[in-house]
DNA sequence: AATTTTTCTGCAACCGTTTGCCAAAAATTG
DNA sequence: CAATTTTTGGCAAACGGTTGCAGAAAAATT
């Protein structure tokens, strides 16, 4: 009975298998595979023919040595379990694949010194990264720029190519959503302090809120994650305001949980917006009204934008930026503001 | 003002750079970092300190290259926009980074080729891999196995060191918890063919059925996807049945959605169980009762196996198995079977 | 102080590819 | 058919580390 697949083989197979194989030098070999027409068609067949018959994969370890090109893309994330990254990653994987490159995911956990060092201690190991929601102050991100190609969404810093989603703009719709059904005191709930996009939803809903003549006050700040709703919705309770804008879904999600546990009608007594639109946002009780952010396209083009860059390195002098808008999807947990005395 | 980085430096500093600086040769330079006392500590902390000095980071590449170790494992993936997969990942995650291992994650996109050409492409490039919901044949998965270190996650094929989630033995529970509401007729909601737990999830309900002296019937199969709950929610609803158990939770959830739409009442008209846990079951409509899996547990508990198989590869004959409990949590959509006439 | 033992350090080969350079072979041309 | 151009294929030198071996230096022993 023959075996299934080439055993007998204790090592893989390396080039010289294959150019012994076939009778020819190992360098006519590697140009045979990597640069089909620098060799006869006869040869090249009969080289082609051996190298499958001996299962053979090229070494991309001994490639990238000379090449000083790994073909891996690293992915940096601050925190793998939110679902705002998944979709990232799709969409990172997704063009990475087609492009034939391979998806190095790093989860940096909310650390910038884990993140700093990450990037370091690997940046042997691939060719450009691209930076979700990095936690690095403005400076150590130009910094890492210079040294590496890399790509960061929603983050603008001088000098880093990115790919920025205009949630900030959507505030303002968000606003004026929830002015438009009567609500005059909106409280922001603040992400950590050290995201970037955090800043900016703010300043922008000041701004808004100035320009439409209503209070905006903040609460926070919180976790990006579920558990911290339950202090958030508390907190957003206590300010006694209406209507509130959450940093994100994950947390506006919390919010409802916790107010669901106390009995407080959503949106009857308090409407929430979130941003991003996330898994879940759509199938949550109630589902939620968000800032619909194209996520998935927003890890697509910022492996566009690497890409082109690691192609054609004289492009780094124009600054690549890309701003993907954001819409308000109004769903069930916005609604008109109660009556007070 | 001095730049911030190690400027100046055009390309990455080597070994040999860090050894004409600090006077020793190449190779006392790389025993003073990889294998501290094979050096007097003077020399090494001379080494060390141009070491810093120049930035210098090994290049893992090259490192690979004599070694034949990349200290880097492949996470597959059916399809890394299911959050069942979320948790897996942020399992082996974490538990790889802990033992200085880097995380190469690969999508397979349900397809069994793809699958199996990623492996064969990228094998070089992984100390080993673990296959989250293989959809390899038995006879691929294996002789895949007895060409390189690896684990496979709810899949159990002879040869194959696998983590097993024990949905099935859970399957059990949730019938009980069904019939003991008053339901006598009960659908499995079918995942994909190729899935194998689906089989395994099926098979045991319907042992269970027979011992209960229910009827147990199947419609399917579905994409385990949200979209794929629509049709899932008319297929049973045609069924007549009271109650039903669906592949995974997603496809639970889907179905919730469009029962909402459709008007009918969940658990009133008809009683639901999901499987796995995954993120959103618990804040759904109704939140949903299902099978909990601990998935970041197995996600866990598969690094450990396949890293403890590389560093003794002679444990490879106690084909190591891991199978861990799952356990039924009841939410909101189950509930007392309707009254029929 | 001479000798033995131990600890360091350097030389050089190797890991598996790629690639510049040159010679041999084949194809083209007059 | 000889001369010339174009292909093709081989040699050997990188790429950046690791490691067995052996000589040199330092420490320990006599």
């Amino acid at each position: 009975m023959e075996p299934l697949v080439d055993a007998g083989q204790d090592r893989p197979a390396t080039l010289a298998d294959v150019a012994a194989a076939s009778g020819v030098a190992i360098s006519t070999a590697s140009r045979a595979l990597s640069n089909p027409n620098r060799v006869r068609a006869a040869t090249r067949e009969k080289i082609e023919e051996a190298a499958r018959e001996l299962n053979y994969v090229v070494n991309s370890q001994a490639r990238a040595l000379t090449s000083g090109k790994t073909r891996t893309i690293a992915v940096m994330v601050s925190d793998v379990t939110n679902p705002f990254y998944f979709d990232i990653i799709r969409g990172t994987q997704q063009q990475l694949k087609a492009a034939g490159y391979t998806q190095l995911l790093v989860d940096t956990e909310e650390s910038d010194e884990l993140e700093d060092s990450m990037m370091h201690k690997l940046r042997r190991s691939f060719d450009g990264a691209i930076l979700a929601a990095s936690r690095l102050t403005d400076r150590n991100l130009a910094a890492l720029a210079s040294e590496m190609p890399l790509v960061a969404i929603n983050r603008q810093t001088s000098g880093v190519p990115s790919v920025f989603i205009d949630t900030p703009s959507g505030i303002e719709q968000a606003l004026g959503h929830l002015v438009s059904l009567g609500h005059r005191d909106i409280v922001y709930v603040s992400g950590p302090e050290t995201s970037w996009p955090n800043e900016g939803r703010w300043r922008s809903l000041v701004r808004a809120a100035e320009r439409h003549g209503v209070t905006a006050r903040r609460v926070g700040p919180f976790s990006p994650k579920k558990v911290a709703g339950a202090a958030a919705a508390d907190a957003v309770l206590n300010s006694g305001a209406t209507a509130c804008i959450a940093f994100n879904d994950l947390l506006a999600i919390g919010m409802l949980m916790r107010l669901r546990e106390r009995g407080v009608n959503v949106p009857g007594d308090l409407s929430i917006v979130g941003c991003d639109d996330i898994f879940g946002a759509d199938f949550c009780n109630p589902p939620l009204t968000t800032l619909t952010a194209p996520i998935e396209q927003a890890g697509r083009v910022a492996v566009s934008i690497l890409l082109a860059r690691l192609d054609d390195p004289t492009i780094s002098g124009a600054r690549q930026t890309a701003t993907l808008p954001t819409h308000l999807t109004v769903r069930s947990s916005t609604g008109p503001a109660p009556i007070r005395k």
